[in-house]
DNA sequence: AACTATTGATAACG
DNA sequence: TCGTTATCAATAGTT
C-alpha cells in the first residue's frame, strides 16, 4: 500500500526508515487497539526501535506490566533468572551462616556440637593465627621506628640550618640509635576502612 | 476495509468475533514482523484471547523472553522486585566479603592494612578464644571420663552377672577413680555436620 | 476456507 | 515533522 510495493527488507535511507517507523508503529498499535476491543482480547505490543527507543502498547483495560506478568505465568518456570536468582540468594545467606558460624568458634563461642580433636584443631588454628599476627605486629612497630628515626633525623637537619635557636634539644637525640615513643593508637593513616568491625 | 464499516466494539456473535480474532491477529503480527524487518526493530507481542489463550510474536532475530527482560531492564526500577532482590544479593556478598575477611585475619592472612592497635586488639580476641575453646576441651573431656567410667562400672556389673568366668580383669578396675584411657579422635557422634571447613 | 467488494494503511511527495 | 494522495494491503461479509 502506498504510492508503489516496496521489497521487504530493511531500509537503507535512514530518514525514510525513520519515517516508515513512525508510521508503521503508529498503524501497528492501531490495529492492537482494534484486536482487543472488537474481539475482546488483552494485547500487548512491545517495541525497540533501531536508535534502541522504547515504544509500548497496552491494552486499555490492562498495564503492560499486568500483560508481561500474565504472560510470564504462562511459560515453564523451571530455568528462569528468578529460580536461577534465589539459587544464588541460598548459596549466599548458606556461605554467610557458615562464615558466621566458623568466625564465632574462632570467638569462643557456639563451640558446642564440636568434639575434642575439633577443638584441638580449632585451638591450633587459632595459635598459627596468633603467631602471624605477632610477627606482623612486630614488622608494624619497626617500620614505625624507622619512621619516626627518619622524621627526628629531618627534624633536627631542619632545626639546625633554619631554627638555629631551638636544635638543641632535637639535635640530641638525631643520633643513629635514639629512643623513640610510638603512639601506636594514633597510627590510622589510609586504609582505616580494612579495620576489623568485629562482633 | 472490508464489505462495509464495522464500529469500534466489541463484536457480539461469538463465531464472527472468533473469526475476527484469527484474522486480525495474523494480520497484526504480519505488521510486527514487517515494521521489524523494514526497521530493524525489535518487536515483541502478546495476545491473550477472550478464551485465555496466549499467542505470541517475536521478530525473528529475538526470542519473547530477550523482549520481556529488555523491556524490564528499561523501567523505572526504584521499588521493583528485582531491585529489592539485587540489594540483597549486593547485601549478602558484602557481608560474605566481610566475614573471609575476619575469619582470614583470625587464621592470620591479610593483616596487611591493619596498624598496630588493630593487630592487637584482633590478638586479644584470639587469645579470649583460645580460652573458651580449652574450656570447652576440659568440659568435653571430663565428659567422656564420666562416660567412660560408667562404661567400666557397667562393664564390671555385667560381667560379673552374666560371664563370671571373664571377669576378674574389668572388676579390677571399677572402682571408683580408676584411670581411663580416651580415644579423642574416634569421638565423632552426631553433628559431624558442624565440623570447621576452616581454610 | 476461499472470494471479493470495500475500507484502511501507507510510500512517496510537497 | 506534518498533510496529501495515489496505490496497495487488510479484511468484513458472503459463498
Amino acid at each position: 500500500m502506498g504510492r508503489g510495493k516496496i521489497e521487504m527488507k530493511k531500509i537503507e535511507n535512514i530518514s525514510n526508515r525513520q519515517v516508515t517507523f513512525s508510521k508503521r508503529r503508529a498503524g501497528l498499535f492501531k490495529k492492537a487497539e482494534e484486536l482487543s476491543i472488537l474481539c475482546d482480547a488483552q494485547v500487548g505490543v512491545i517495541v525497540f526501535s533501531s536508535t534502541n527507543r522504547l515504544y509500548k502498547f497496552a491494552s486499555s483495560t490492562s498495564s503492560m506490566k499486568q500483560i508481561v506478568d500474565r504472560y510470564n505465568s504462562c511459560l515453564d518456570y523451571s530455568d528462569t533468572v528468578e529460580n536461577v536468582v534465589e539459587h544464588e540468594v541460598n548459596a549466599l545467606k548458606d556461605e554467610v551462616a557458615k562464615l558466621r558460624l566458623v568466625t564465632g568458634r574462632m570467638m569462643g563461642k557456639k563451640l558446642d556440637g564440636l568434639n575434642f580433636s575439633e577443638l584441638q584443631q580449632l585451638e591450633h588454628q587459632l595459635t598459627e593465627g596468633i603467631l602471624s599476627i605477632k610477627n606482623n605486629k612486630e614488622q608494624v612497630l619497626l617500620e614505625l621506628l624507622e619512621k619516626s628515626n627518619l622524621h627526628i633525623e629531618e627534624l633536627g637537619r631542619n632545626s639546625c640550618n633554619h631554627y638555629p635557636e631551638k636544635s638543641q634539644a632535637a639535635r640530641k637525640n638525631s643520633g643513629g640509635s635514639s629512643t623513640v615513643v610510638c603512639d601506636y593508637n594514633s597510627d590510622r593513616e589510609e586504609d582505616s576502612d580494612t579495620s576489623l568491625r568485629l562482633g
